[in-house]
DNA sequence: TTGTTTGCAAACACTTTGCATCTTA
DNA sequence: TAAGATGCAAAGTGTTTGCAAACAA
């Protein structure tokens, strides 16, 4: 059986085989949704449940095993918010509002968004910045 | 028997007080580890190891309470990063660094960092801006 | 066929909770 | 003494792991 043939997209499997990853059923699911889907957050729980209601058959271990894969691979990354580990698929250099009661996330692209940078303490160098801005709703409640 | 002959700072006493927050022998310990010592960030496992090396008797159950009671009374806040949960003390406006191999966390006062803020979403207003600024060991390894 | 991946259950780490006992005010 | 805090154990979360069966190359 070929892979289109599970309602695949070849693209998302030339995608998880470049990261060294087999495309297998449910990868190929999991990248589907991550990479083809609207929102560009995820996580494990709430990716768990869509492939549940769309019948996909996915295992809740194999999910985070999928996930963390594509994390190492450089195709994913991993924001913790408020005890929750969000999963973005956006590539791009960018930054995040979060509201709060939600506890859902927005892109910021990096062009609207500036950090002016303090002196880097001797002996490191800069990796990644990091910048959540956190968003409640105007009529309170 | 008063609290200051238990070996506690009066003004940590004090200070529970004013959060509405009985100064027990616990509390005190574990406030005056928070507020008192030199390092602003730890976790409530470090903090309990350090209490248990000191033959302060306080179980991992309370000090997460504490630290709980603390961060909802505006004492100390919570900063959750690759999946720890650090508590900082330093009341002033900051931001941070992070030192990626030992998780390891450094204040950045606001002053010498700046945002220029992207335009908040319709219907939302800001909150907080959380940044953090992950460093490497230059000489890697 | 061979090495990978999955499913499943069990283990894990971290945090919270329920309740009886003890302490502070 | 009464309201509140602690200790302890047990229950929750969210995530990872070990191993046999299933699968892709």
């Amino acid at each position: 059986m070929r892979i289109e043939q599970l309602g695949g997209n070849p693209m998302i499997a030339d995608l998880l085989k470049s990261a060294g990853l087999r495309p297998t059923r449910q990868r190929i699911a999991i990248a589907q949704r991550l990479f083809c889907g609207t929102g560009g957050h995820t996580t494990a729980d709430r990716l768990y449940a869509e492939l549940c209601r769309a019948n996909q058959r996915v295992v809740l271990a194999t999910v985070y095993n999928t996930l963390q894969a594509l994390v190492t691979a450089g195709l994913l990354r991993q924001i913790r918010v408020k005890g929750l580990t969000f999963y973005d698929s956006n590539q791009a250099d960018h930054y995040h509002f979060l509201v709060s009661r939600e506890c859902r996330l927005i892109d910021v692209p990096s062009a609207d968004l500036a950090v002016e940078m303090p002196a880097i303490p001797e002996g490191y160098e800069l990796n990644r910045v990091d910048v959540l801005i956190h968003l409640v709703r105007k009529e309170s409640c």
